[in-house]
DNA sequence: CGGGAGTGTTAGAACTTATAACGAAGACGA
DNA sequence: TCGTCTTCGTTATAAGTTCTAACACTCCCG
């Protein structure tokens, strides 16, 4: 991506519009097949184009799944950006690293089907920088999950064999960590604390230079493990043949986090 | 399998123990490659013979796949059950299903190393049908999925893109969860009621016969949710870089079920 | 001891990713 | 305006994959 469609001389211009419609065609082909299913020949052959072009655009298969992975995370960052900038009180948190120019992020959720390029050069929040409500957060992840399980899963799933995911989808892990903190510190802490805040209080190489308190460290992991527990296995289809309703289980689990 | 390498034509017995060997070499290469990068060519080279020669013995690379699937659940079913047998207090619940031969089901959560064979015909568990307790089946199921986090995705995991589970592995969840419910019956109940519990006492499909009461419904439901969350980011490396122990908030998790 | 079921072989079709070599067409400097 | 030169898309090719078809061998069983 880097240049998204504003400047940049026509033949760059050219190229990250084609790059822009091979994304979108692999997008489709995964909706349907799952990452696993994704095949090259066919986006070729779907655009007109013949087989080894695109090697003109992506060095290989590995390539562009990085690539849409790198999207899906920050599609799901600018996602929960989104929900953080208009709900909550004023952030109490770190700014959000870099600034940017920010080109928007819409508030809905759609973002996909719009055509997968979210936020232009990077990291940057949209808007004023404000903490979410936790539950606003957890059904903006929630909506986000089920627009595309196989998103999600690309994202949270079964990691495909020898991938390694690059240095830059891991900052935009610690983005997202980062919102779930923020939004946690606005939680009232109640309970006795557990002995794993004691532990991770000391183990919190994430959340570097986070004003976190230990409990609110402990939230943030717990909300994200319980939640994609419950998302992973509805995405997945484990539920279908249980017969109660899967929103209501997650709607359990949220309240649980919310006072328990 | 069906017959697993006692009676039978010794045409058959042939026969069993290559689709044994197949399905070992299969989980060896499941093992380091993950399940999108099992080769069916590879697997017969290994084994001397050439190419189609595995066809005599599985349809193809789906039947294959299904075949492991199955396995794996039977395999967890079983470590499940053994945990089951040897702690606990008397089975309260319905007798799981049928009774059978019971090869056995060591107690020893290995089970793969050894020969991916779990229990022979079916569903028997194994000795007397005991309920074990909830923190013993937790870290029976935790023993089990980081043993080989591939074949944890198996079940758990990205579902793989056309397939469908068999009414057959279905069973076997049930029979699972049938384990958890009776687990969950022995836990004294805590907190008033949630809502969800009031959902799901009417939408118990699973579960169908069990009399276990709403409490222990919900309770099983969130500690499957809830460990998969914890077990399934684990076993895909997204804790790696954070920095706390994955066990503790496994610890964490199970105690918060067990008296939250 | 034959007939037939079962097993393994090679050949081949239809795919896939990926590289190499070639032609055409656009951009850019002189 | 005219080369030059980068970039693009093409075909051809290699090495994989799953899977079918036809043929041959072997061993079991009546």
């Amino acid at each position: 991506m880097a240049e998204a469609d504003g400047a940049g001389t026509p033949r760059e211009r050219y190229r990250a519009q084609v790059r822009a419609e091979i994304k979108q065609h692999a997008w489709e082909q995964i909706g349907t097949a799952g990452a696993s299913g994704l095949s090259l020949n066919a986006i070729a052959k779907q655009m007109g184009l013949s087989g080894p072009a695109l090697y003109r655009y992506f060095s290989g298969r590995d390539e562009l799944i990085t690539e849409l992975v790198r999207d899906a995370y920050r599609s799901l960052a600018d996602t929960l950006h989104a929900v953080a900038a208009e709900s909550g009180s004023a952030s109490p948190g770190a700014e959000p690293s870099g600034s940017g120019k920010a080109a928007g992020a819409e508030p809905s959720v759609s973002g996909k089907a719009a055509g997968v390029e979210p936020s232009a050069t990077g990291k940057a929040a949209p808007g004023t920088s404000r903490t979410a409500d936790l539950a606003e957060l957890a059904h903006a992840l929630r909506g986000w999950a089920l627009e595309d399980p196989n998103r999600y899963f690309l994202v949270y799933g079964t990691p495909v064999p020898g991938y390694h995911a690059p240095a830059d989808t891991t900052l935009i892990a610690d983005e997202i960590m980062r919102m779930l903190l923020d939004a946690c510190m606005a939680l009232p802490p109640r309970r006795e604390p557990a002995p794993f805040a004691a532990h991770i209080v000391e183990h919190r190489q994430w959340a570097e230079g986070h004003p976190a308190p230990p409990a609110a460290l402990h939230k943030a992991v717990t909300f994200w493990t319980r939640l994609h527990g419950v998302l992973s296995l509805e995405a997945a289809g484990h539920f279908s043949g249980m017969g109660f309703d899967p929103a209501r289980l997650f709607e359990a689990e949220l309240d649980d986090l919310l006072d328990g």
